[in-house]
DNA sequence: ATGGTGGTCCTACCA
């Protein structure tokens, strides 16, 4: 089983990069970030045509949404809220083969946080260290270490230095200060999730999914940040087969500023 | 130090 999560910077504009991505990556699985589109005007006929059958979607007009596109059905679809705020930015379900559950799969988009990395002048950056808070309250709260689950998406940190180009400049940076490591790392201890990318590439190498739009010259730059996750249970660590970066498809016409990751399961 | 780009939807707002 191949499943990849994409921050796709609106579903509509890009359904036929997901097409080829889907393609490329042979995924059964996609997880979508940022699809910017009204449940209405999700589009399913573009959609199914890639034979993702099984679709749960929460989306709303311009910001957030998320979406899990599946081969295979899709049991128990739940659209949750964080911080007392309807946003789309988490939606759940369990992922059934062959009559039976191989995991329960969580989408997450959290917030970006803005640019000045102060929650008592920045609100976004509030809200994006209470959404983290609360995730690492909610999982714990309502499943188990014991149980099969799967996170991925825009998690919107880069926890290790070697997620960032350049660690010393960037603790000043929304996305790798060290109040935002520090509650991402007490996120993902809550629940002992293992971090499927760096099973494969180990912490001393660099790694990201993310390039700005704004580098003259994205790849030779090369000012990456990792800011895309797919974190499993440890119930799941001995099913982990691979773990790519999909870095061309941020060299594709018309790109995501984010590349997809796809985790290889033996499930 | 600053501004650099892109998506949504028409005016800023978000990333």
């Amino acid at each position: 089983m191949r499943l990849t999560s994409w921050n796709i910077n609106s579903v509509r504009l890009r359904a036929p990069l997901l097409a080829e991505i889907a393609e490329y990556t042979k995924s059964d699985i996609i997880c979508l970030q940022e699809t910017k589109t009204p449940d209405e005007f999700f589009p399913h006929d573009e959609i199914e045509a890639m034979g993702f059958k099984h679709r749960a979607f929460t989306g709303m007009k311009s910001y957030n949404g998320v979406a899990i596109l599946s081969k295979y059905p899709l049991e128990d679809v739940r659209i949750e809220h964080r911080c007392e705020n309807a946003d789309c930015r988490h939606i759940a379900a369990r992922v059934i083969k062959d009559g039976k559950e191989v995991f329960d799969l969580h989408n997450l988009y959290i917030p970006a946080g803005g640019y000045e990395p102060d929650p008592v002048a920045n609100d976004k950056f509030k809200h994006k260290l209470d959404f983290v808070d609360e995730l690492t309250e909610w999982f714990p709260a309502n499943h188990k270490k014991s149980e099969k689950m799967v996170v991925v998406g825009d998690l919107n940190i880069a926890p290790r230095e070697n997620d960032v180009w350049d660690h010393k400049k960037m603790l000043k940076v929304v996305s790798h200060t060290p109040v935002e490591v520090e509650k991402f790392t007490a996120f993902q201890n809550a629940m002992d999730w293992v971090d499927s990318a760096r099973e494969f590439y180990p912490d001393d190498q660099k790694l990201y999914t993310w390039w700005s739009y704004r580098a003259k010259d994205w790849a030779a730059a090369d000012k990456g940040r990792r800011l895309d996750h797919i974190w499993v249970t440890q119930p799941l660590k001995k099913h982990l087969k691979g773990h790519s970066v999909l870095k061309d498809a941020r060299g594709w016409d018309r790109p995501s500023d984010h590349a997809p990751l796809t985790t290889e399961f033996d499930l």
